[in-house]
RNA sequence: UGGGGCGUAGCCAAGUGGUAAGGCAUCGGGUUUUGAUCCCGUGAUCGCAGGUUCGAUCCCUGCCGCCCCAACCA
């Protein structure tokens, strides 16, 4: 992978960078430790690039170190699969954590003991209402909460109930663990907020250990402070919980006092971004797995042949602010194509084959003609590619009827085979059913190579592929999973699905060369847009992107 | 009707009391053995209304709109 360019330029001007920047030159911190901090429940999306870009890009650019650490709170959602499928993407997306591997499950007793000095404290109380009448008390937007029954108890009794659930004396769901700060506090999460509750499940990590587990309240700013995180960076939703970050910091007396920045997530148009429709897509099936190459997670665009370069680039591009958007899918299309149209070797391949005879060349001989890898770019050399009497083109490159702009083959027209020869076509056969199923050429001795000595021009030049010598191949064509820039919320986004986001074309044909293309390695096929094989399935050929395509716009204005 | 956040071209955005960077998209044009690439060119009464000022997108006031919050999720 080329590193060269890893998408967070020194140059990188946003709030959040100046505050660093700031915060470095008053002297309020030696050096910055950022930390990105995944639950283990789901794949990572390009939603989370931004933010691994965002926290390892400012602990690299300040000469600081971000962790990695797994928000591992919640054992009922949460599974080893998702960890390693995680470190794997931060990975693969250029990133390294170095020594600095965290889990919150790390900080479970030290958490615990904090809890019980909140309890001693009388900042923290056991709450026995259940969960509807504790949504009752909690009040509306409008109106103040009522205080709990149990929120004056004793802090000896907290301290023994609290004992109790950890003892595992009580069925799930029969107590809580609260902060009793103001049940009037207009911002919700100051509202008693619970800080621990009782969930009888074995942890990944823990194993049967615990079965009480703080939730994300108690466990993340604490996490930062035990880590001496010195900026901690998340996404807009957590804005009103930092009133609580730092209450609670306060109240434990925390080692450290990191502070809380809000950024706008990413949004991305015409797909899914939220973990919710993203675990519903794989597990009702609608995709093939995580990693299906219509999905924006980072192992779907890998798998889809997304270098992670591009990515990168593609939020680098992207401002860090407060400011919550949509982002057009042509803006990391264009990434994309950027990257690959540099890097690609070029191929040939038809996908829609169409044969096609030259009947003045001899029958049964053949030769190797030299196609460039990259016409832009000599250093990446040349290769052959051989030529016989029988070729496929692409049925797209023909027409019977053309119109004037459509510059590729028909009737009696002549174009030039790219590094090949001009050819003409002579007649058409068709099959019962009148469709064309074979056209019968003539071609040029004299142009080989693709330039007349006589000097007349061809309008067209169209790929093609040696019958004889062609590897056949399957090839998936991907388009946008949601028809609209935005799908509808609730389940609704399932109408939204694209019928047509996968193509399979069962039997296309490849230049020879493309046999020894390594899994994952994304080549241009000429004329028709980036492909890579399957990191899978050896046979199967993944549709990065298509060029840009001005002909698509003539012919769609007819 | 409570709390928090945001409103600069179709999209992402920079910017600042002195009259609006850049990228993407779009639409023109040029080059081209990929209708690709590349190269040129193309768009803004800075949410609205008042006010302060010689002058406001930037300051003040009011209004409007959008997003988030009432999980023992993160």
């Amino acid at each position: 992978m080329n590193d060269e360019t890893t998408g967070a330029e020194d140059s990188t001007r946003d709030f959040i960078r100046d505050i660093v920047r700031e915060d470095l030159g008053a002297g309020r911190h030696t050096s910055v430790v950022t930390r990105f901090p995944p639950e283990p429940n789901g794949y990572l999306h390009i939603g989370h690039a931004k933010s691994i870009c965002l926290n390892f890009g400012v602990a690299q650019e300040f000469g600081g170190r971000c962790h990695l650490r797994f928000d591992d709170t919640n054992p009922t959602r949460e599974e080893q699969e998702f960890v390693e499928a995680i470190k794997e993407d931060v990975s693969w997306l250029g990133f390294d954590w170095g020594e600095h591997l965290y889990y919150a499950s790390d900080y479970f007793e030290q958490l615990y003991q904090w809890a019980e000095g909140l309890i001693e404290a009388g900042k923290a109380y056991v709450d026995d209402l259940p969960v509807d009448e504790m949504r009752a008390y909690r009040g509306t937007l409008t109106e103040a909460g009522r205080n709990s029954p149990y929120r004056d108890r004793e802090a000896a009794e907290n301290l023994a109930l609290f004992r109790a659930m950890r003892a595992g004396e009580f069925p799930d769901g029969a107590r809580v663990l609260r902060a009793k700060i103001d049940m009037a506090a207009g911002n919700m999460n100051m509202r008693d907020p619970v800080l621990y509750r009782i969930l009888h499940s074995p942890h990944p990590r823990t194993g049967t250990d615990w079965c009480i587990y703080p939730n994300y309240d108690f466990a993340h700013g604490q996490s930062d402070a035990i880590e001496a995180i010195t900026h901690s960076l998340c996404t807009l939703e957590f804005a009103d919980h930092r009133p609580l970050y730092e209450w609670l910091l306060e109240s434990i007396d925390a080692p450290a006092r990191p502070k809380q920045y809000e950024f706008s997530r990413l949004n991305l148009s015409h797909a899914a971004l939220s973990k919710r429709r993203l675990t519903q897509l794989v597990e009702e099936g609608r995709v093939s797995g995580w990693d299906d190459p219509r999905l924006p997670t980072i192992s779907g665009l890998r798998r889809r042949g997304v270098p992670a370069a591009a990515i990168r680039d593609f939020i680098s591009r992207l401002a860090i602010t407060k400011s919550d958007g949509l982002v057009e899918m042509a803006m990391l299309e264009h990434c994309i194509r950027e990257l690959l149209n540099v890097e690609a070797p070029r191929r040939m391949a038809v996908l829609r084959p169409l044969k096609v005879v030259i009947e003045n060349y001899p029958d049964g001989e053949g030769e190797m003609l030299v196609a460039q890898n990259h016409p832009g770019n000599p250093d990446m050399g040349s290769r052959e590619v051989p030529f016989s009497r029988e070729l496929y083109i692409e049925r797209d490159d023909f027409m019977e009827d053309p119109p004037k702009k459509f510059f590729r083959l028909g009737p009696g027209r002549e174009v030039r085979l790219r590094y090949a020869y001009f050819i003409t076509c002579q007649e058409i056969i068709k099959d019962a059913s009148g469709e064309v199923v074979e056209l019968r050429c003539t071609y040029d001795p004299e142009t080989r190579g693709g330039n007349a000595p006589d000097g007349r021009k061809v309008k067209g030049t169209i790929h093609w592929v040696s019958a004889a010598h062609a590897v056949g191949a399957e090839v998936r064509l991907y388009e946008n999973l949601f028809n609209s820039e935005e799908p509808p919320g609730g389940d609704e986004f399932l109408a939204d699905l694209n019928p047509a986001s996968l193509e399979t074309l069962p039997q296309a044909w490849l230049e020879p060369d493309l046999a020894t293309l390594a899994p994952g390695q994304t080549v241009q096929f000429e004329r028709l847009g980036y492909f890579c094989r399957d990191l899978g399935e050896a046979t199967v050929f993944n549709r990065t992107l298509g060029l840009r395509d001005s002909w698509a716009k003539i012919k769609g204005k007819g």
